[in-house]
DNA sequence: ATCAAATGACACGGTCCAGTGGCAATTGAT
DNA sequence: ATCAATTGCCACTGGACCGTGTCATTTGAT
């Protein structure tokens, strides 16, 4: 591949995340304008328009196991692998907002993220048996409030660093937002 | 307006905002069909897909007025208050799960939903004031945090009655997961 | 400088959907 | 029972978007 045209895909890759963020429906002739870039392009990389969606949801992808990864969520101290886990998580938010949710159809980006979730409930049983989070929290509400916190603060403040927002993630969720 | 188009409208309304917050792109022809109604009847109610979209975020508009009117939030105590309005919006989110973000076009509609986020922001101010929030807080969090905790509590256990669902989200607000 | 790869631009057919018109059939109110 | 309101169904136009073909032009690598 060609210089310019490795450009030209990342850029189509990275519009098109920030553009299906903001609007799911976003047509191809939208995303291509946007990046600069012919609409014809974008259908010589991509056999449909279902293939740059995979393929986006694949960089998300590979970012969130990047991610988990690099936390080690099951050897590094639970206080240390969340906060990093939760920056990390930030940081790929940032650069890939799509949404996950609505790429379930697929078969293999379904497993992979049942893997990367499992890897995260795993933690956080870890988090539970270690005496960082509540044992009498109902089924699942943890690993549903996380993402959630993480995707939020993402959005809500897109200049802290994700360091700082990490923080702000972590603080809230371990002890809440009341006075102590 | 006779019995059966009463009826009619309803179903119209409630599938709509349903089948809208599962795909904000769903066609009018999914959602008459999905209410079991003609296309057309829709059509004779709503001048257009902004109208009856327009409708439904209207009746979500009313039911947190409602849900922010009898909470009391400026006079009622803080405690009482909070748990009152999150219990409120959640049986509203369960009844009107669309997602108002993508009606902000509509100035009146904006009016609106900005009055009520007002409202609720000096609720919170005020639960400051009271020692019942922390003011050391980013600003604007405590503000962002609720709504989300509220609407992914409607979805992620949507058998739990709003008393009880509001009680995680006040005690997950004010104390967070961790052990105290 | 040269050549192959990549791109941009225009065009075309197909599909889905919004919105409208008309008409026969049904249904609720009286 | 009757009548008016309401509905269901068929058809139609226009527009947006997907996906493809073609070809002249540009651009990067050698």
């Amino acid at each position: 591949m060609r210089a310019d045209a490795a450009r030209n895909l990342e850029a189509v890759l990275t519009t098109g995340a920030r553009m299906l963020a903001a609007d799911p429906g976003a047509s191809i002739a939208n995303i291509a304008a946007e990046a600069g870039v012919d609409r014809r392009t974008v259908y010589r990389r991509f056999a449909s328009r279902e293939d740059l969606l995979a393929a986006i949801y694949e960089c998300r992808l590979a970012a969130v196991e990047r991610a988990i990864d690099d936390a080690r969520l099951r050897e590094a101290p639970v206080a240390v692998a969340l906060h990093r886990y939760v920056e990390n998580i930030i940081a790929v938010n940032r650069a890939w907002p799509v949404d996950l949710a609505r790429m379930l159809a697929d078969d293999d980006v379904r497993a992979r993220r049942d893997a990367s979730v499992r890897e995260v409930d795993v933690f956080l049983e870890r988090a539970t048996a270690e005496g960082v989070l509540r044992s009498d929290l109902p089924q699942g509400w943890a690993g549903a409030l996380l993402p959630q916190l993480m995707h939020l603060v993402s959005r809500q403040s897109p200049e802290t660093t994700p360091a700082r927002a990490a923080d702000l993630v972590v603080e809230t969720l371990l002890r809440g937002l009341g006075v102590s």
